[in-house]
DNA sequence: GGCAGATATGTAAGCGCTTACATAGGAGGA
DNA sequence: TCCTCCTATGTAAGCGCTTACATATCTGCC
């Protein structure tokens, strides 16, 4: 039935054929597969004439060692991914950027995912990953689905996650306590002498770190018995319009209502605030004091200068990535917590509140 | 010598092993490893009892296909790279942000590489991307080592620079000309009576782009017969602080010899020109006129409004995105062109220049 | 009833690497 | 001289897929 000849009764062509493949370069060099791969990833291995000759074969076909082939042989890739809101923030690119210059460094290569804010999209992205067999993580911040960290479980894929902190997070981070750094934002209005308060801020709802802003502000007000009107609170987006059109809606309302600092989510909103303050013809620091947060170039050249809270991103993403790097040769799950702290950048735009405001005015003046 | 026993000698325990590979989820469904590919990537063919099984199968083994397999297989891996001088600009993530919607869409992923404005760093990425089997490339610009053009040449592998224009350029573009928005840029102002002119301007050299802005520049005033005075060509790099010292700069010289119009490479130049301007007591477009590039979202909010240009980066992300996309299904390798025009947005920033510069002054008053 | 032509599935080669194990050729010691 | 131990290289299996080709089963038509 069969016909026993070893001759191989079918032969494929699969074309498409790029470059050159490493038994081409062994054929070439006259040495085995075996040399070939030795002399580039143990050259200590091989003789020094073999050696080069084996590199002048590679030289001249052009050989490009195929990813895809080694990652099949050693079951690793060396490709790390990140999930990022959007490429649209500075302050996601600068983790970006951080991580890059690492794994450039290490050999690495970087996946880039943007969840554009959405759990879904975030979890498409991962699987995508998954499959192309990233060897790590990162993430930012902590509003994913449960599926994704399982997955993530299942593959024994370390990961960190980002731009956030908390020691009883059930994940690796790294990053900051956005409510304390918010809560030490408020204080120095608070010591300004500051009693009535509005704030510009993003979204809250699927996204833990605005909303641990938000706590850090009334936790902060809280202990120093000011409470805080809701109606003060505007939500909108991170943008400078969604800064100067709640600058307008604060600033219309009666005087004794009307805030005297402004508590901004990010330093595009207090841009925004101040741009509209002044075409409305208010003065910073006279009429309101106002704050912002990350410390973006502009905001040191605005009028006034800003005051605002700095993280530096680029070490966030650097030190996201060594973390990685780390398990990874450790063959390390475990779960650690790693602070990187905010600072503080007061400039002129808080200062002491108008002495229309003080209800102690009549008594005191 | 041989033995000739058929069970095999030796056997390898390659551990690490993450997740179930296709011929368990074969053996789970009772079928061959052929039957389950199919049922993935060609469902018809699969008669739909078995295929329910199959996935079943795969549920329940939570198999993740391995890209680096399917890579060998089919000599195909669904990636695309991407090399950008920075993240750190928002220019060049709009671009990304693009491309990415796109490949995302079509089932790619996106490696991305920094450059670092380096051509022996681009070299390097695209090596490693090259490696790592990347079916097409977006390259901002065309400031790269020839070896690189060759190595995808070599590989026979689609790309297209983004962000220039050239009808005579060598390969596939898409994006405008930087030379003529910024002569269109300088026109605004020549209508308005400007005769004097400083330039604000970022490095030039392995930078063709800004390159061509200056040229841009320089026609247009020749062409209205005005010379441009050298030393009133400040290069720096593109944040505001250069935009800041070097209107510093130029408001220093004489009165005679300061230009009435001042046009920068950026936006972010021309913000941090108009902030020192404020602190200089100067008013605008009163004691000057400027203008900037990109249209960043700041610009509008200045005092005076900023007059700009803008190019739609996400755009262009797009557009290369699927221009490479396109070349890959057709196999094909020509060179195109194709132009995504600026736009000129003008606001308050650019007037008449003030009476005292004009030559014509005590004849016409 | 037999055969062509679908249709559904199986078989196994091969994609480009790495690497456990085998082997050959010295070097050196007893 | 023989044996041991290196060192340099070869052999070939196997990583997880896809797919050309083979096979089996079923239709339906003459």
């Amino acid at each position: 039935m069969q016909n026993d000849d070893t001759q191989p009764k079918r032969r494929r062509n699969r074309s498409r054929k790029t470059g050159a493949s490493l038994s081409q370069v062994a054929e070439k060099a006259g040495v085995s597969t075996a040399t070939v791969s030795r002399a580039f990833n143990d050259p200590e291995r091989v003789s020094e004439t073999v050696r080069t000759r084996i590199f002048a074969a590679a030289e001249l076909l052009n050989w490009v060692p195929s990813a895809a082939g080694r990652a099949l042989a050693t079951n690793r890739t060396r490709i790390l991914g990140a999930i990022i809101p959007t490429l649209d923030n500075e302050i996601f690119a600068r983790q970006v950027l951080g991580m890059q210059d690492v794994l450039t460094q290490h050999g690495y290569r970087l996946f880039l995912g943007c969840s554009r804010y959405s759990g879904a999209d975030a979890l498409a992205e991962v699987g995508a990953m998954l499959q192309h067999g990233v060897e790590g993580l990162m993430l930012v911040g902590e509003d994913y689905p449960d599926m994704l960290f399982q997955q993530l479980k299942v593959h024994k894929t370390p990961y960190v996650l980002s731009y956030i902190y908390g020691s009883d997070l059930p994940h690796p981070c790294i990053g900051f306590r956005h409510d304390e750094i918010f809560a030490a934002l408020t204080r120095v209005h608070l010591d300004a002498g500051h009693q009535k308060f509005g704030l510009i801020f993003q979204q809250v709802e699927g996204n833990t770190r605005v909303a641990a802003r938000l706590e850090g502000v009334k936790l902060a007000l809280s202990e120093a018995g000011i409470a805080l009107d809701p109606d003060h609170i505007l939500i909108g987006d991170g943008s400078l319009k969604h800064g100067a059109d709640s600058l307008d809606a604060l600033m219309r309302l009666p005087l004794a209502e009307r805030p005297t600092a402004i508590i901004c989510g990010n330093d595009t909103q207090a841009i925004g605030a101040l741009s509209r303050a002044r075409e409305l013809g208010l003065k910073v620091p006279e009429d309101f004091s106002i704050s912002g947060f990350d410390n973006t170039a502009m905001s040191e050249m605005t009028s006034p200068p800003l005051s605002t809270a700095e993280i530096d991103n680029y070490v966030i993403g650097v030190e996201a990535a060594h973390q990685i790097l780390h398990r990874l040769k450790l063959n390390d799950l475990s779960i650690s917590h790693s602070l990187v702290e905010p600072r503080l950048v007061l400039r002129q735009s808080i200062a002491a509140p108008p002495r229309y405001s003080d209800p102690e005015h009549m008594i005191s003046a």
